[in-house]
DNA sequence: AATGAATGAGTGTTCATTCAT
DNA sequence: AATGAATGAACACTCATTCAT
């Protein structure tokens, strides 16, 4: 069996471990046992317990804002993107909640290594959003811009409200990811003030096409 | 010494080890160190490595939830009782990182007893929140009510928010507790949409006075 | 309340726990509590868990050679004299089970200091015994008398004997110390070869008059 | 090194520290280090201090039931077979000392989980005799039977002796096991009665030829 | 390419024992 | 005469990690 089928293997039960039991009551013995190899081999592709972590943190990291990017269509205006974005961000999260649990709790509870891995990543999704916002802006003609801190405030605010969610949703019974991302987009968009007056935001009638 | 004082130098200890190291990190003698007694002393007056988090997450929680709590006046509008809960957690978290990372991160992130403790505290905000919710529904003669899980999920994004603010607040220079509740009020209450269109919620002039 | 007094209550504490959970299972808080006392008071008057133990067995022993003692009669013939002090072997280690399961088991198991004490009350006994094997064989009219090793090896059999049939009885339902006695009575008296002939040893019809 | 062979090793080693030190006593450092392993492996191979204990307990018991099984031949007389067994009983624990401790004294001293291991070879050693003495009274044509609870004490009685002068031939210079072995016949098949009027239980000339 | 065998270092926890009062 | 407060030392047990093969 090639090496990088493998190491795939040991990744798989690494999250899957990391995910339940959390990084450091997680034991490598258990891990290499439910990857179906002995300890000497997890050792020997991957190093260290750290450098396992590590590894599990980046292709989660990267497999979700994949899935986020592959989500949102440039071409669109911006509230559609947003809603795009969401709906596959809790879409990804909701099927994937080991990963999510070592993202979103086991990264950033364990010490600076980690925590920054993870931290990159959600810097790249705070970015995203914060481009998003930007350009809502220049779309409504709203000159001067945002102040720069404002909108990183406002970015943080709505990754945070979706995190917050996503969890929510994979404990909630009988949440879906579109109910979430409505959810979210009301309170984001339209704002309280607005949906106590009876404002709401309504989702595009048509899902949006994947790019390929 | 008299065994109350010592108990709360203890938690001080814990709550600070905890928060920085983590749970399963932290070892019971640095506890004991920090605090400037033996370890027997902690094992006598708290019992165990998880009383000792239980406890300290129970007091931290407890402490919360009053400084939110003493920061709202009820006989003001929904608002600003918002916006003064949102001050007041926002001080609070700041002046106590340590506490804010037991509660928000260590508990929630080994195993059920902590994360029970601290979403029993949780669930204690998002109905104080929802209940806000719903009182400004009313204020606005909004009528019929928003339907009950989409109020739970608002709350939820609200809070999330929050929370992600709180973190947010703590590790960027130079962000208040009021800086931090501005962007938050301007999100939720006004939503994105009205922000781009220049659309803004101001915090009311004078401070909240606590009821004394 | 005098210091004597005090000191017995210990004691009975003591003889209880010990019995029961074992010498080094027994903790000496758990001691002190039942004896009503605090932890430094127990170190006041008896100076060391080991210098406990010690009084403990002494006391006992001495409780159990007095006991056997006060059941025999010099004036009767060998025979007698060991079934009654037979009976008040028995009789004597079932109404005091925590006593004899210091003596027997707790003492001789946990180092020398303590199976010496032990030791020398079984010593005792056994010259007790021994001194009664030998007036048998007088009143028998043995001559030459039996070797001296071997009466002490006749000795160590029949106090075995006892021992264990006193184990026996504290445990088996609804044996009495007149029917243990009568068994070893039988057995070592008469021996197996004669019983399986029929030949019985009968107990005296009047019970002992203890001296006094 | 083979995994059987280190375990023996380290059955080895406890049978000694608990003989000698006692089981709460013993530290599994110590037993470690006797085995020269490492802590660790003594955990991996017997799980755990007690397991540990138990593991000894039933190695030591079946060598001893078994030495004295293979020292019986069934076609010979009772007496006989009393004799030769107590001939190998003795001689197995005079060359086992430590396991005897171990079986005699700590395991019936430290908990009910060990005590039942220990009482479980106990009785079927008491089992033993118990149909030898049924046998025997069958050869001298006694009829009716003796009582049930009678030969269950008579049995009791004469391990218990057996016991004793176990302990006894193992602390005092110089005592063979056919010089124990021999006592203990006098006393239990002759009895002290017919002791005391010269009558004799003499060993049979030629040693019991074992099986095979 | 892969593993059975083994360990150094450290953890939570307990207990006999002693001050200061 | 008696105790609340405190600890040094030890123990059972675990785990990430590495040889030798």
């Amino acid at each position: 069996m090639p090496r990088a089928v493998r190491e795939q293997q040991m990744l798989d039960a690494a999250v899957q471990i990391f995910g339940q039991r959390g990084y450091m009551a997680a034991s490598m013995d258990e891990i290499a046992e439910l990857a179906g190899v002995s300890k000497p081999l997890v050792y020997l592709y991957l190093n260290s317990k750290e450098d396992l972590f590590t590894a599990c943190i980046r292709r989660e990291a990267t497999a979700l804002t994949r899935a986020v990017r592959a989500g949102v269509r440039t071409d669109l205006p911006a509230d559609r993107r947003l809603w795009d974005g969401l709906t596959a961000f809790f879409a990804h999260t909701a099927e994937h909640p080991d990963a999510w649990s070592v993202l979103h709790l086991q990264a950033r509870t364990h010490g600076e290594p980690f925590a920054a891995e993870a931290a990159a990543m959600r810097t790249e999704i705070v970015a995203f959003v914060t481009r998003l916002v930007a350009v809502a802006a220049r779309e409504a003609h709203r000159d001067p811009d945002l102040p720069e801190r404002e909108v990183a405030g406002l970015a943080e605010a709505l990754v945070g409200a979706a995190e917050s969610l996503a969890t929510w949703a994979n404990t909630t019974e009988g949440v879906t990811a579109r109910e979430a991302a409505s959810t979210l987009m009301n309170f984001a968009w339209t704002g309280l003030g607005n949906l106590m007056r009876g404002v709401h935001w309504s989702p595009p009638s048509g899902e949006a096409q994947p790019p390929a």
